[in-house]
DNA sequence: ATGATAGTTAGCATTATGACTAAGCATCAT
DNA sequence: ATGATGCTTAGTCATAATGCTAACTATCAT
């Protein structure tokens, strides 16, 4: 594979795991400090700090740390590539319509003749 | 990780190459042989069909075998999922947003007093 | 200054992913 | 019936991903 992730790619990965996506979701409610978002998952702190640092890699939340407490919180926008990519290949579909009814338009001149 | 994956995890994790990506978008101007879709990505084809399993695996295309040649057509609806889920965190952030708002009139209808 | 708390780093084991080659099977055209 | 075409299967390999423990650092409370 690439050594080249794309955002998309980023994106899409760090979305692709449970942990992460019950993490953000966890976010979307409020920010919240490395240990708050650990209980939950039943995970390690290590193996935690990796999911944070896959989401924060992909842009997806942003983190400050006060003390020895790391604050961490959702960047909402951050999903925004994912939706309209999602929306190019409806548009790329819809102009795939688009040809064939200019097509059926063509045959039905073609017989109108 | 889990031997269980949801959906979700299936369609994110789908979508997360690139390969597979452009695989997508080929797939939404027309559907095409899995010739024609291993092509463009320069690689073998043992290897774009492990691409297209997953892709059928997680719903986002289906194929069909006339003789010798199978036809793969993308499946937008599939990602519906993906909209879906991202609507719910943000439909989550703004309704945390409609608690700071309310606690923000809170704060105004007191001041006013 | 001591201990508790919060996070971090390093290293390891296991599994999953993505690529390949080589060989096989089923059509289709001649 | 033979060869070409289109796909499929099996097996290999390298790398990346996910989890862990153990040890370390930095703060905060007393």
């Amino acid at each position: 594979m690439t050594k080249h992730h794309s955002d998309l790619s980023l994106l899409f990965h760090a979305l692709a795991d449970p942990t992460r996506r019950s993490i953000l979701t966890q976010l979307a409610e409020k920010p919240a400090r490395v240990t708050d978002l650990a209980d939950p998952t039943g995970l390690r702190l290590p193996t935690v700090m990796r999911h944070l640092s896959v989401l924060e890699e992909a842009g997806l939340i942003a983190t400050s740390k006060d003390g020895r407490v790391r604050t961490c919180a959702i960047v909402l926008e951050a999903m925004e590539p994912v939706r309209t990519w999602i929306d190019e290949q409806r548009a790329i579909w819809e102009s795939r319509l688009d040809r064939l009814d200019a097509f059926v338009m063509d045959v039905m001149k073609e017989r109108g003749k």
